[in-house]
DNA sequence: CAACCATGAGGAT
DNA sequence: TCCTCCTGGTTGT
């Protein structure tokens, strides 16, 4: 479920188990071992995550990039005994009793840290960064304002915001009230800036409870999947505030949902 | 079982 | 606009 809130969480979970260790790094598929050779025995200095990907930077200039795409995943263990592995595991961390695998990343490559780096400085202002909030917001707000391109592309583009995936979007967008196909530039400096406001606000609840929950009244709960959102998978059902019929279409080969009715 | 689907994104056409 | 990468969970027969 890699949206940048899942990104986040991983690597503070991989920082609080591993950051200043020396890992023992492996790649039990194959694809990933001369990467894995390079970095082994090395001292993990700390892991950054920056939108959807993350960057763990090594000792010796070395940087390992992950990126999970669609169907990536992590698994944590915690084990006196080396867990047996099951599937396509494409890297294992190990430290101590800890043992991480990695499956199915788009990316996992390791770079000389000033490479790592310049990716990271191309990526669009992550809500989840909280560093210069100020100018991180700004920055995504004239981004938008100027473009001409839809609300609801420019949300899904890392260069503009990173870490948004399909549901955020979605989701976003409805309780902004927000027509997705509105160009950036049709919109009030207002709206974009509600919109970054909220994405951080939402984000924030995905890191603390793991899960994409956009309903206000169920922030501090643990809502079935079937009742976490408001459009998301929602095609054909009845919107939650006004009733008429959520509607689907294909935007940039990504399904699309939204009320016609709450979002103008 | 097979078929289908997915919270992503780069590259070819 | 399409294809491909790649893995696993869900759905259908």
């Amino acid at each position: 479920m890699p949206e940048g809130h899942i990104v986040h969480r991983i690597a503070d979970s991989l920082n609080a188990h591993f950051a200043g260790k020396p890992l023992t790094v492996t790649s039990p598929q194959g694809r990933f071992a001369n990467d894995a050779a390079a970095v082994s025995g090395r001292r993990l200095r700390r892991v950054t995550a920056v939108g959807k990907q993350m960057f763990l930077e090594f000792e010796n200039d070395l940087t390992l990039r992950i990126h999970l795409g669609i169907y990536g995943k992590w698994q944590f263990h915690e084990s006196t005994e080396v867990p047996e592995i099951v599937g396509q595991v494409r890297a294992r961390f190990a430290y101590s009793n800890v043992f991480v695998d990695l499956r199915g990343p788009t990316v996992c490559e390791v770079t000389d840290h000033d490479t790592a780096l310049s990716v990271m400085q191309r990526l669009g202002p992550d809500p989840l960064n909280p560093n210069p909030k100020k100018a991180e917001s700004q920055r995504f707000t004239e981004r938008v304002l100027k473009s001409p391109s839809a609300i609801g592309l420019l949300l899904m583009n890392q260069d503009v915001i990173s870490g948004i995936g399909n549901v955020y979007r979605a989701e976003l967008l409805f309780r902004a009230g927000i027509e997705p196909h509105t160009p950036g530039s049709a919109l009030t400096h207002e709206q974009v800036e509600a919109l970054w406001v909220d994405s951080v606000k939402l984000m924030r609840v995905g890191v603390k409870t793991g899960f994409m929950i956009t309903r206000d009244n169920l922030l501090g709960k643990n809502p079935s999947k079937e009742d976490r959102n408001f459009v998301y998978k929602r095609e054909g059902q009845p919107c939650r505030r006004c009733g008429s019929l959520i509607r689907i279409e294909l935007m940039a080969a990504r399904k699309l949902y939204w009320c016609a009715t709450c979002q103008l």
